[in-house]
DNA sequence: GACATATTTAATAGCTCTATTAAATAACGC
DNA sequence: GCGTTATTTAATAGAGCTATTAAATATGTC
């Protein structure tokens, strides 16, 4: 409903930075431009969150919490491993799917100012640690069994977060090297989930040669 | 004591112009700043380049040959595809090991300013479709005889650079995140290379399911 | 040395940006 | 309505940015 945006201004100005500043970062986006965006004075976006720095850091937070969330929700259900780790794999795509602009912009910010780093650490606490174990219990019982050739959590995680966030993140360069169709691309994008699940399970195969 | 007030000053200013670009991008540097790294006058920035796009464009080219070049180098050794997929994957790696901040980049400056993907474009020329094209009709004769599970060069494309750049796009918020040391970033780096070969390799394989 | 040319600098115009201040307007309790 | 508080605006200080200009300095040529 209109009444929310209009009456609003606070919300409304967060809702218009978050999307400013995912399509631009940090840096590149001003006060003015997120004003005019908003249609109102850009003092009242200083009024509301004091600093352009402030308001960044209330949606970094929301947004960090969003995408770490998407890859490590604990599953209790007792299921194969491999059906849970295919269940991970879809849902973390699927959330990159929803908001394919946010790895960019974390790699961006992380890496363009430090202080984000230490931001990120602080908010997440414990959630990482306590999640990872619990895959990387799982995943070493499944070595032990002989399921899956031996291999660490994190070269397991690194290559399921890698397969699923490029495809996104890539998107305008790769359509312009390989000369591919929007309609080409909606195509791969839509066989990509289901060759990474398949691309990961195979790997956990011992190796051939 | 500067090797640049010494030596060539329009080289000096291209050197340490790469290095602030790559670090922060385009918008993020200033001709100002490119100026007093170098240890000269800003105005001799635009003495040599005009314009900081310019400047930029310059730069920007050259490292696009360089990433593609590395990717798609024509193999003619009659080696199997597997082999010299195998060799391709390594060399594509250790070509981003070399320029770590490369990736990132190209997505950055790709996404924040649509004209670059003219740009390069208007520089590939016809370079991609060659060689793509010897990729795929070496993937299709695999397929056709049956060693290799149907799937499009494209897939196996993205699979292979998704793979291959993560680690080092990913590095900073990947140590935040799991704590793990310097050390023990290093070691995971250099498992990389050769798990994403084995990860490539296994997945040209029938699907199980 | 003197002249022409190339390099380098200081100064500045004209922007845009963030953040603040004081004043205007709206909303609300009574 | 009236006083109080919350919201919104106009104006502006102060900083940094790109690009240009004219002047100073260095370099090479004869």
């Amino acid at each position: 409903m209109s009444i929310n945006t209009e009456q609003n201004m606070e919300q409304a100005i967060l809702e218009t930075a978050t999307k400013l500043f995912l399509e631009k970062g940090f840096r590149s986006t001003s006060t003015t431009e997120i004003a005019r965006e908003v249609g109102c004075n850009q003092a009242l976006v200083h009024y509301y969150y004091r600093t352009k720095e402030r308001l960044f850091e209330a949606i970094f937070e929301k947004k960090i919490k969003f995408f770490i969330g998407s890859l490590f929700k604990i599953d209790h259900e007792d299921i194969p491993f491999e059906k849970k780790l295919a269940r991970k794999i879809e849902s973390h795509f699927d959330a990159i799917k929803e908001e394919p602009k946010l790895p960019l912009f974390f790699f961006n910010e992380a890496s363009s100012n430090p202080s984000r780093l230490q931001q990120l650490r602080d908010k997440l606490g414990e959630l990482p640690d306590l999640v990872v174990n619990q895959m990387k219990n799982e995943l070493e019982a499944e070595i032990k069994k002989g399921n899956i050739r031996p291999m660490t959590i994190y070269d397991l995680l690194m290559s399921i977060v890698s397969l699923n966030i490029v495809a996104f993140i890539a998107e305008p360069i790769f359509k312009t090297i390989t000369k591919i169709s929007d309609e080409e691309y909606l195509k791969l994008l839509k066989r990509r989930k289901k060759e990474n699940v398949h691309i990961i399970l195979n790997s956990l195969k011992p190796r051939f040669t």
